[in-house]
DNA sequence: CCCCTGACTAGAA
DNA sequence: TTTCTAGCCAGGG
């Protein structure tokens, strides 16, 4: 099995409203530092995959697809501000 | 096998 | 805060 396949059904795996970023699913993957390959792959294999529930490390959406990403987001109940998603021990600026 | 590209990441300027 | 640089990995030509 290939890191592409691996990638591929640990976002298929994802539940709704559990966003992960490119590096948190390259682990899962099996190869933490592919984050970049992550978001080849998504990028290369237009298959039915919840794309949109991978961000960036910084909780950023897809850049070029912000509009949509944020969009299908929030049809999953995730909370945006500012455009970007709040991760798990990440804590707003006062 | 070599080279290039990209929906990444962390750190410095 | 935004922009740039260097390091990283998998695919495709």
């Amino acid at each position: 099995m290939s890191f592409a396949e691996r990638a591929e059904e640990v976002i298929r795996g994802l539940q709704p409203g559990e966003v992960v970023t490119y590096g948190e699913v390259a682990a899962d993957a099996g190869r933490p530092g592919a984050a970049r390959a992550v978001g080849h792959l998504l990028a290369t294999r237009p298959a039915d995959l919840p794309w949109w529930r991978v961000v960036t490390a910084g909780g950023r959406l897809v850049p070029g697809h912000e509009a949509e990403h944020a969009r299908r987001l929030r049809a999953e109940g995730v909370r945006l501000h500012d455009g970007k998603v709040r991760l798990r021990g990440t804590a707003p600026d006062p």
